[in-house]
RNA sequence: GGGCGUUUAACUCAGCGGUAGAGUGCCACCUUCACACGGUGGAAGUCACAGGUUCAAAUCCUGUAGCGCCCA
């Protein structure tokens, strides 16, 4: 067994073991209670990156401890067929060999994409194997299957049958680029450094004109009012006037409208209807034309007049040109302002009139919100909900038409003779107005997001009534990234409570989101990215999925670091080579575990023969279910981080700093052969460590436990551990505490007086209390061990030995005769400073006993646990003082 | 403009009314038969600032400042 950890041999033999083995395959008909779990499905064009890591890693813990603590366990992996995405990468592709999806035609890209999806398209479902994830690969699905689609198509047919889908012209986002429409989450706003130019338009029949302020003059030609508020003074004079668009000259009212800002540039809008959301409004109010001027391509259209054709940007320039030489441009300034921008190809995006296809959300979101107001669906943390409330309670009707070649095409006919729109789920073969047999689908698909939104239950066969439809929905939680509230949560819970009557899952965990060592945001431009993969292969996956479960508080950032990977690759190696000792002496333990010994019955022995079990044993078993119990509520609530911290600590700090190190002789004698409880004590120690290590790193766990003996085929489905009450031993952890204080400051003072660590010393222990006495007396060999002590005596009360140091912990008096080695002067300094320290701490609880209102108000607990430190200090204070008198006497 | 978050040891962050914590780093010592990816001991904090509530505030409230995100 190798001395260090190499986490290259082992990883591969355990993933594809588990899935082989069909570890992870859920059982519909199991009576077991359920955990259910759906993947946030991973767009086919991706690759791993840190973000998913630690989603998966999330998963996979919560979904190794579900299945471990008996759970019929479902984690569901998939895919997102990824409309815009997905197709933006194929026609780079297409590009680079000189062509357009247009030059292959619909069906054969169509074919293109599949073959692309089939050939590369699931990477990232095979790094997530790699990365331990515990999925059930048996029911993998991607959004475009056939299942799904017929999922799609119901939605999409009901919807429209109850008046919640229609078809209708609206102002929509317009990506000139992907030449599609996009919903308003697809736009992103971004600081645009613009000018903000002050045009002025004639009044007609006047020689006086009024001044606009625009940041997009070339939409000047699709203006067709202009717009003052009407509790605005300064323009009331103008109501019921004409005024002259410049360069095109055409008429158009002057208007008032709430919506009008004073304050803003002149306080005088122009108003253009076909390219802003706000003038859309005021037009449909007002009942304005609505010219559009810019067309799919980003170009003027006829309407623009002599700058048709020109693109938009230049067409900007040019107008501004134009009324410079008119004398009708006022004056220009800096204006930084916000653009919306193409989410996928960040193009300035064009607000554009367009027939389209709509969901009304409103209906739809009412259910929604009630189902987190009143506690069906819990968000972790809370404060999520406040987000995914702001946005549902201002919902827009959400435009769900893509002019894309890749996705679920509308279920929708026209007919050709009467133009009836025939909405199915099968293909009709005749009108249903006028049974006339042309009919043409609709060539626009859905927005990615229509599919996933259904995926809680369309990936479990709906709208089949399915087996697993009725084992697994609703779903128990969902973990995933803040970024995706509205785009994915918001609309499953939306469609699972319309289509399934009932909550798509009970909780979503908004996991942190990562970023590099220095807190910045990754980014492949800032060239900070952490590449999962490499980092797995450098540290170790295990050492990675601890690194981010242990940095995963709730509603924190996680700053990654090599520094941190590092720190957690060292535990792996920890893990191993506490198991290396357990493993090279493990011929001898199991020769010597008492008759009958198995993991099983280990807690229920432990229990029956306490009376038999050593102080250390008694000890580390109440660790272990307390630690256990924390474990498992901290879980429960989703505290990764908590448990991550509860696991390091009691498998460092307690399993191997103390633990080992005091069975450590017994274990390691080769000349014992005798059965010993101790020896049982130790497996089953191991064992369960290496159980509650699994959810977290599950691959040098497996490898660990597969070499100490058991019956089992794999961790991975052995039990977690439960606490039980029949384990808990308050008295013990309490005299091992004590001890090990006692422990360390012995060696404190072995340090401070510069004793060679190897030279054994004598030490006297004194205490008043009986029972810590015997306890006292029970320690013997491990303090002598630990403290490296040769003569060790307990007594009732220190003797008057003058050539000694001294010091007092947890009520025991410490005395170690140093003669001819003590530096009278530097135990001085050493008691000096001890004092102080003490006092330091000792003053603000002395001042709070003193206060009356202290003594008055607070809680009867509070004030006796202030004055039993009180009373320790002071008694500590007291032989310490007496110390320094004894040995400033010598001086 | 509206909303949310954040400011705690040199660094990265937990803690969120009742004794200020962890990891890393740092200092000293130790190549002791599981581990130098290690062991032992140690130093290190006006918990951003200012008010308030409370017997008691890092923790609750108000305000200020810095940093960050989301929605207009």
């Amino acid at each position: 067994m190798p001395k260090s950890y190499d986490p290259k041999l082992v990883e591969d033999h355990w993933w594809s073991f588990w899935e082989r083995e069909k570890l992870f395959v859920a059982d519909a008909q199991s009576s077991k209670p359920s955990f259910v779990i759906v993947i946030p499905p991973p767009n086919v064009t991706g690759s791993l990156h840190m973000g998913h890591m630690l989603v998966y890693t999330l998963h996979d813990i919560v979904v190794r401890w579900k299945r471990m603590s008996g759970f019929n366990t479902l984690w569901l992996p998939g895919t997102d067929h990824a409309g815009i995405a997905t197709q933006n990468v194929v026609e780079r592709q297409l590009a680079a060999e000189g062509k357009t999806r247009h030059d292959l035609g619909r069906e054969a890209f169509e074919k293109r994409v599949w073959e692309w999806k089939e050939r590369s398209g699931n990477t990232i479902l095979r790094q997530l194997r790699q990365l331990g994830g515990s999925c059930d690969w048996t029911r993998e699905r991607f959004t475009l299957d056939e299942g799904l689609s017929r999922a799609v198509r119901e939605v999409f047919v009901r919807l429209y049958e109850e008046g919640l889908i229609y078809r209708g012209k609206r102002l929509i986002n317009w990506c000139i680029r992907c030449r599609t429409a996009l919903s308003d989450l697809e736009v992103k706003a971004e600081l645009v450094q613009g000018r903000l130019s002050y045009i002025r338009y004639p009044i007609k029949g006047s020689s006086d004109f009024i001044t606009v302020a625009t940041t997009r003059p070339e939409t000047m030609l699709g203006d067709t009012a202009v717009a003052a508020n009407p509790n605005d003074e300064r323009y009331r004079h103008l109501a019921g006037k004409t005024l002259l668009l410049p360069l095109l000259d055409r008429e158009i009212p002057f208007i008032a409208d709430d919506f009008v800002d004073p304050a803003f540039g002149t306080g005088l809008v122009k108003v253009t209807p076909a390219h802003d959301p706000n003038d859309f409004e005021m037009g449909v109010r007002h009942h304005l034309p609505m010219i559009s001027v810019i067309d799919e391509d980003g170009r003027m259209t006829e309407a623009a007049g002599p700058f048709q054709g020109m693109e938009r940007f230049e067409c900007r320039r040019e107008v501004l040109k134009q009324l410079k030489r008119l004398g009708l441009l006022e004056s220009t300034s800096e204006h930084p302002h916000n653009v919306g921008h193409c989410d996928r190809c960040k193009t300035v995006v064009e607000p554009a009139l367009s027939t389209q296809w709509f969901v009304r959300m409103q209906p739809l979101a009412e259910p929604a919100i009630q189902a987190v107001e009143d506690g069906r669906i819990r968000f972790v943390p809370g404060n999520w909900s406040k987000t995914y409330f702001e946005w549902m309670r201002n919902i827009r009707d959400w435009c769900i038409s893509r002019q894309l070649w890749w996705g679920h095409r509308i279920p929708a006919w026209y007919c050709q003779a009467c133009s009836e729109i025939n909405v199915a789920r099968e293909a009709p073969t005749r009108c249903a107005k006028c049974a006339h047999s042309e009919l043409k689908q609709e060539t626009d698909v859905l927005d990615t997001w229509f599919s996933s939104g259904l995926w809680p239950f369309s990936t479990l066969g709906w709208p089949e009534e399915t087996e697993d439809l009725k084992a697994f929905y609703p779903t128990t939680v969902l973990i995933t990234g803040f970024d995706i509230i509205f785009f994915w949560v918001a609309r499953m819970i939306v469609s699972g409570l319309k289509f399934m009557g009932d909550v798509p899952f009970r909780n979503v965990y908004i996991n942190s989101l990562v970023r590099d060592a220095e807190g910045q945001k990754m980014s492949k431009s800032k060239g900070n990215v952490i590449d999962p993969l490499e980092v797995m292969d450098e540290y170790g996956t295990d050492a990675v999925r601890f690194t981010l479960a242990i940095m995963a508080a709730p509603g924190t950032d996680i700053s990654l670091s090599s520094e941190k990977m590092l720190g957690y690759r060292a535990f792996a190696n920890k893990i191993w080579n506490a198991s290396r000792f357990v493993l090279l002496n493990l011929e001898n333990l199991e020769s010597r575990v008492t008759p009958g010994f198995s993991i099983a019955s280990a807690p229920g022995r432990f229990a029956a023969r306490k009376n038999e079990l050593s102080l250390i044993d008694r000890w580390i078993l109440a660790r272990l279910n307390t630690t256990v119990g924390e474990i498992n509520r901290a879980l429960e609530a989703f505290r990764f981080h908590e448990a991550s911290h509860q696991l390091y600590h009691f498998f460092w700090h307690e399993l191997c700093d103390w633990y080992i190190e005091f069975v450590k002789p017994k274990i390691v004698d080769k000349e014992r052969t005798d059965p010993d409880l101790s020896c049982d004590v130790l497996i089953y120690v191991f064992d369960q460590a290496l159980r509650l290590l699994h959810p977290f790193m599950p691959f040098i766990t497996e490898e660990l436990w597969q070499r100490l003996p058991n019956p089992g085929r794999s961790l991975a489905v052995e039990a977690f551990p439960q606490s039980r009450e029949e384990l808990e031993d308050t008295a013990a952890e309490k005299h091992v505490e004590s001890m090990i204080e006692v422990i360390v400051k012995i060696r404190d003072i072995r340090r401070q007086m510069n004793v060679e660590p190897s030279r054994r010393i004598q030490a006297n222990l004194a205490c008043d209390d009986l029972a810590l006495r015997s306890v006292l007396v029970a320690a013997v060999p491990y303090i002598q061990n630990l403290a490296r002590c040769g003569e060790l005596n307990i007594l009732p009360a220190i003797g008057g030995n003058d050539n000694a140091s001294r010091s007092v912990v947890a009520g025991i008096e410490i005395e170690l005769p140093l003669a001819g080695l003590i530096d009278v002067a530097a135990e001085r300094v050493r008691l000096g400073k001890e004092i102080a320290k003490i006092e330091r701490e000792l003053r603000p609880i002395q001042g709070k006993l003193n206060s009356a209102d202290f003594l008055k108000n607070a809680p009867e607990k509070v004030v006796q646990l202030n004055q039993a430190r009180v009373a320790e200090f002071q008694e500590k204070l007291n032989k310490l003082n007496e110390n320094l008198r004894r040995i400033t006497a010598l001086t």
